[in-house]
DNA sequence: CTCATTGGTAACCAAAAGGTTACCTGTTGC
DNA sequence: GCAACAGGTAACCTTTTGGTTACCAATGAG
């Protein structure tokens, strides 16, 4: 695909185009603060394939990360996901983006929570 | 990326990952019935390129068309678009897959009611 | 302190993606 | 009826993607 300045959304969708992708997002989703290790076992390709991976996802924003020690970890960021939903579905998508934040806050708070447990 | 047994959800976010075919999917939802050459007129890229693109959206299953004469109409689907959100939201998704088929129907009812109209 | 673990970069390569032009068939408007 | 329009396929080519191995530095556990 061209390179010709991509935008932020363009970053969000490329990255959640391939599968192992988004199942490393459920994987940080469900569990704050897993290392790219904890993550990367989790597949038969290699540890660097999955750092790799891990990058795209960081450069679309869709998930964070803190050196920590030797290890790295990981955490989802849901606020770039409200672009793919609102994309089309702009009719009442104030109506939505309202209850979505909401919903999204709640799944915020239960990761802060969750967040005592480590990977 | 791999070809090892696409799901239809592989299928929809790879499909997406363009932004020419996201645009491609505005202009098919903004105008129901579309032509192939209608939406490939708004693009700067060969009209061989754009049947490409509306080839792998449809190939998702997020549009639909029906060859009419020597025109092709296309029309937008916004089941799909179910998978997209569900995907990190899992939690109440029961209670927000149910607002958003309400919402699809009505979208899809707008867009009967718009059929009357031509590319 | 030593070794294992973790993360990181670089180089490489095959396959996929995304474009191109050429050519053809079928339909429509004049 | 003819030319223009619309869609379709095939072949080609460049770039990108998604993997690989090799090597290194930093950290942590025993």
């Amino acid at each position: 695909m061209s390179p010709a300045a991509q935008t932020p959304e363009d970053l969000v969708f490329q990255a959640i185009a391939h599968p192992a992708r988004r199942q490393m997002m459920d994987l940080v989703k469900g569990t704050p603060g897993i290392t790219v290790q904890g993550v990367a076992s989790h597949f038969s390709f290699s540890r660097i394939a999955a750092m790799k991976h891990l990058a795209r996802l960081e450069t679309a924003g869709l998930i964070t990360s803190e050196k920590e020690g030797r290890s790295r970890k990981l955490y989802f960021n849901p606020m770039p996901i409200q672009g793919i939903y609102d994309r089309w579905t702009s009719e009442d998508s104030s109506f939505w983006a309202g209850r979505m934040a909401d919903m999204q806050q709640r799944v915020e708070q239960r990761a802060q929570a969750r967040n005592k447990k480590n990977a």
